[in-house]
Formats: structure tokens, C-alpha cells, sequence
DNA sequence: CTTTAGAAAGTGGTACTACCAATTGAGTGA
DNA sequence: TCACTCAATTGGTAGTACCACTTTCTAAAG
């Protein structure tokens, strides 16, 4: 009945208004991450195109953190890469004003959810890199030390998941949300944290563990909200 | 001390190694969604750049769904559309395999945020769409419409949680999900529905409506939990 | 004077050619 | 065996010409 129609395909679906995009993306799809496309040259006598219209959309796919063009080696398909959705949304937000405190809100979201499911898992090696952070924040006294060990923290309450989708939009987020970050807490970064400060992040984090080693998701994302209601208001 | 540091600008830190793109990047945020950029000729001579490498620098803001190419009209600084990150998650997903199960998980992880902060603002105007859509759902008969009222159901519901962030990488998300949700709702959608099931999505429903009619965020977030419990399992 | 049809200018889209710069790998030399 | 050189390959840029579409202005028709 059709006459080329790739069932099942939803890039091409996409890709309609545009035939080029669509054989691409077809290409790419039937390709592993570090494979190697084509030539230019040998790509564009192969979709009977110009180099010039293909380069247009291999940008364009580069763009979208779908392949990686390197100089005088070849196009090639990558892994997916939070940071080129990091990149598109620090372009997105930047652009339209998207406020930075309802990132937070998406930010809190994932990792409470990342909690539960740590907790469903309660696997016991990679819980044991949760602990060692706590320990480490526990331990140090520099107020960076202190943040590298959240960061490390809550990297590995998110390995713990074991969610890769949650993982990508995590650290997507994270890297948006990173220089904000770094400015809010360059000032500090290199005074000695307030004691009770520093015992209240361990005990919070502390009760995240717990709840997770015990396999308790509720307790988990209670403990992650309180964690999170209690920074936000300091 | 330095020579040009642009100050602030985290588009520009990204594009370090690209001071092409950094330059567009820069003039972007300048503009507000909707301007017209300088055609690509004057801006080739603004830039000192050939057209052709400023195509193809354009073709991945396009693609990263900053800018809109018109043929004939210009160039514009689009608006921040779910659909361009969908776009991009499409195309990441597909080429890289990763899960739609751990997709739902997010999805899970931004309606539970959303039913609590819809809850705390407690606008009783938007969570009148909430009890709307949930009397649609309980008057109809048709499996297709049920589904278009649930729809309209979490659509309110983000709506009312008035976190923009948060309504951005829902309805992305949810870009991403409806091919497969339809996929697997296409056999159903013009057979009756059961009436237990449908009494008992209703009742899902009204639970989340009711918690945040109360203003208890965490109430909210167990019936959403509870709700996506049951409907999993089924 | 208003409306409208058409011309003209401007814009993005494509093609083609030529050349540059980086990478790669095979061959050559020590 | 190792190190180096050099040529082929690849992506990156430049420039030109032309096409299709859009917008705007103009002049003719009413």
C-alpha cells in the first residue's frame, strides 16, 4: 500500500517535512554509538544531495548531540550525552527566561523518585558508595570538600537507582544547574563550614541511607524532601 | 586581565571551543523570542565568516530548537518549545537505546512533583480543570475518550502546579511516550471499557484532586504514587 | 481613492568548485 | 623493532551562482 513507509520508525515520523533528515536519522538508527558514518563526499553521492545540504543537517544532527564531527577523522554516531541536552536547555533557558528555581523543582522530583527506587533495588554494593560520601562529608572541613562529597552523594544515590533515564536527566539538570551553583557557593567555597551545618547535611543525607539500606522507598523520598525543604530555607 | 570574558554568560563556556557558535550564542540572548535575526548574508559580513560556515552553525541552533529558519521570511529566535527537547530526546532515545520503562519512571517522578506544588498553591480556578476533566471521565463510555479526559486530567494537573520547568519536561516526556502509548491503547480505543476499571480510575483520580483541593502536598504525591501503583500492575 | 495584480527585492535552500587543516596510516628509514 | 615522514583521507571554510519562496512595494484597474 505505501510505498516506503518504515514502520514502527518514529523519527521519520519527525523527519517528514524533511527527506534528507529522515534518511539520515533512518541511517543513524540502524548504526551502534562509535560507529563510524560515511564520508561527506561518499554520503552525499549516496543520498543524491550536495555536500553542502548534508553538511546543513549532519550540524543539525551534531546539534542534537546525535553524532560527533571530528576533523580530519570522520562522523561519528555518539552515546547519548546529558551534557548535549544540558547544552540544548542552558540554550532553551537562556533564551526564554525559563526561571531557575523551577528547575529545582525538577531536580527535587528525580531525586526523590531516584530514592524510591534505590531503595526497591537495595543493592548493597553500589548503597556502599552512598556511605562512603557521607563518610568523606563527615570527615573533611573545607566547605568544598563538603559539596564535592553532596555532589558524590547524590551521583551515587542516582547509580543506585539504577534508572538510566533518570540518571541522563539528572545530570542534564545538574550541569544547567551547576554554575548557579558554583556562584552561589564560590564565596564560601574555601572557609571552614559551620559545625552544625555540616552535622545537619551528614544526618540528612544519614536518614536518606538509612531509609534506602533498609528498603523502605517511602521513608527514602520523606527523607529526600525533608533533606531538600530544610536547605531551601536556610 | 582577560581579554573578552563575557561575565555571566554560561552559553559562551559551552561554545569555548567554538567562537563562531559562541558568537550567535551571545548575540541570541540578547534577543527576544520572536526577533528576526540579520539575514544570513549580512550576518556572514557582521561575522566575518563565510555563509557556509554560518549555515551550518545555524542548522545546529535549529536543531537544538533555539531557531527557526523560514524559507523566503528569515531566521527567528524561536520560543522555548517541549516539542524541540522531544525532538531531541526522540532522536537520543532511539539512538541509544535507552528504555521507555525508566522513561515512565520520570514521568512519574515530575506528575508526583507536580500534585504537591499544585497542592501548596491551592488555585482553586485550575484545580476546577482538574474536577472537570475527572467528570468527563466518569460520563463517557468510550475507551478513547476516557483516555483524552485522563490526558486532560495530568494536563490540568500541571497546569495547576504553575512550575513551568516542570510543565516543559512533562510535556516533552509526554511527546516522547505517546507513540507508545498509543501503540498500545490503538486496540482498545473504540471498545467499551470496563466499567470496574473505569470506576476505579475515577476514583485514582479524584483521590489526587481531592488531596490538593486540601492542600496536602503530601497526600497529593501517595495518590499519585498509588495511582500509577495500580495502573502499572494492570 | 481603494483595491488588486504584478513586479522587484530580499531571504533561505541547494549545488558546485577549490582550497585549508587536522588526522590517519602505510611505508621508509634508522 | 621503533620512530619518523609523507601522502591520502576527512572534516572545515570560502566563494559563486542559481532556485524557490516570501514579503514589500508599485502601478494598473476598478
Amino acid at each position: 500500500m505505501s510505498i516506503e513507509h518504515d514502520a514502527g520508525s518514529s523519527l521519520s515520523e519527525l523527519f517528514a517535512d524533511d527527506p534528507l533528515s529522515g534518511s539520515l536519522a533512518a541511517l543513524i538508527q540502524q548504526m551502534r554509538p562509535g560507529d563510524k558514518l560515511p564520508s561527506e563526499r561518499d554520503l552525499a553521492v549516496q543520498l543524491d544531495v550536495s555536500r553542502t545540504a548534508l553538511r546543513d543537517r549532519l550540524g543539525m544532527l551534531e546539534g542534537l548531540g546525535v553524532l560527533r564531527r571530528r576533523t580530519g577523522a570522520g562522523t561519528f554516531v555518539e552515546t547519548l550525552r546529558p551534557d548535549a541536552l544540558a547544552f540544548a536547555l542552558n540554550l532553551a533557558i537562556s533564551s526564554s527566561h525559563l526561571p531557575l528555581g523551577s528547575l529545582e523543582s525538577v531536580r527535587i522530583a528525580l531525586e526523590r523518585q531516584a530514592a524510591a527506587e534505590a531503595a526497591r533495588r537495595a543493592d548493597p554494593v553500589l548503597i556502599a558508595y552512598m556511605k562512603r560520601a557521607i563518610d568523606t562529608m563527615a570527615a573533611t572541613e573545607l566547605q568544598a570538600d563538603v559539596l564535592a562529597a553532596d555532589r558524590a552523594f547524590h551521583q551515587s544515590l542516582l547509580r543506585a537507582a539504577g534508572n538510566p533515564s533518570l540518571t541522563f536527566f539528572a545530570e542534564a539538570l545538574s550541569s544547567v544547574l551547576t554554575q548557579d551553583l558554583a556562584d552561589r557557593s564560590e564565596r564560601l567555597s574555601n572557609e571552614p563550614l559551620s559545625t552544625s551545618r555540616q552535622a545537619l547535611l551528614v544526618d540528612h543525607h544519614t536518614r536518606i541511607y538509612d531509609a534506602i539500606l533498609a528498603g523502605d522507598p517511602a521513608r527514602a523520598m520523606r527523607a529526600v524532601d525533608e533533606h531538600f525543604d530544610a536547605i531551601g530555607q536556610s
